[in-house]
DNA sequence: CGGATATCGACAGTATGCTCACCAAATTTA
DNA sequence: TAAATTTGGTGAGCATACTGTCGATATCCG
């Protein structure tokens, strides 16, 4: 295993390479560019996809609702639901409580959320690719243990419910 | 297995929460957020650190070498460095070729990069601290296989020698 | 009822992270 | 050597991400 460990391309010259924040960094900033690539016949973002599929899910949840769900801070969220409300994705209308702007999905978001379903597959598939299917699972699991425990230590801790 | 996958705080609402790239992006934020917890008595970014690291072990290093050891687009390590330089940790030299600048670790840079030893060990043992010992290991075996093998997909690959 | 408190959306400010386009300088090649 | 190509740094532009603060509105509590 050790061998693996040290990458063929001698990517573990520096001790920045087997560091687990480098490692994240590089994981996050490829499944980025594997999203952009199976996706860019739409014109979305990952953060947007997210933003869309919870709103399609919860009709006129708030902005801040929203952005707990998925552990956004609220700031870049508003920023986002305009961007999506720009491309006509979404609606975002004043709800009973004044403070509140509540949003609903539109026709197009919906049937993008619906044209996207082979890319996102897609490009799940390809992410994990590297990896044999049992590893595949086990690294799925370990990942999830890993963000569902460090929830907390997130700037923004996810919230459900 | 698949009751822990199956979230406790009801995650999995959503197909949102099993999907890789947003398990990406979560791990990738708290590992920042960790990162941000345990170095900001310096003041740096990991971004910043990762630069710096580079620089002190390869001294005279241009910035578009820079880049590409730490799989950065030129722009972002552009602005990355002018920002170490203004807090005077590193130093930008034209070469003897004109089109190239060359970075120099200053005094102050090398000392921070000691004093940074241990709040680095901290965060990557608090980032893992959620796995057990041999889950750690598997963990980052196949961290490090997914990321070197989809290499070439990142939008900058790494690109190392 | 009315003041303290909490919450929502918005804005300013900082730092990534990427693409495209541009200029100047170096290298390759005809 | 001169022309074509490549390369390094920079700037514009867009989209995250986060912190802090503010005003407006709701709610809680005496």
């Amino acid at each position: 295993m050790s061998d693996l460990l040290a990458d063929e391309k001698g990517q573990d010259t520096l001790p920045i390479y087997g560091n687990p924040g480098h490692l994240a960094r590089r994981f996050h900033q490829i499944a980025v560019s594997i999203f952009l690539n199976e996706t860019q016949a739409f014109g979305i973002t990952p953060v947007q996809f997210a933003a869309l599929t919870v709103v399609s899910a919860y009709p006129g949840v708030d902005q801040r609702s929203l952005a707990r769900m998925i552990a956004f801070d609220r700031s870049t969220i508003g920023d986002v639901v305009i961007r999506l409300e720009k491309k006509g994705l979404l609606q975002r209308r004043n709800g009973k409580d004044k403070r509140i702007k509540c949003l609903f999905i539109s026709g197009e978001g919906s049937a993008m959320l619906e044209g996207l379903a082979g890319p996102i597959g897609s490009f799940e598939r390809i992410l994990l690719e590297p990896l044999a299917e049992g590893e595949q699972k086990i690294f799925m699991y370990l990942l999830h243990k890993l963000v569902n425990q460090n929830n907390e230590l997130s700037r923004v801790p996810l919230e459900v419910g």
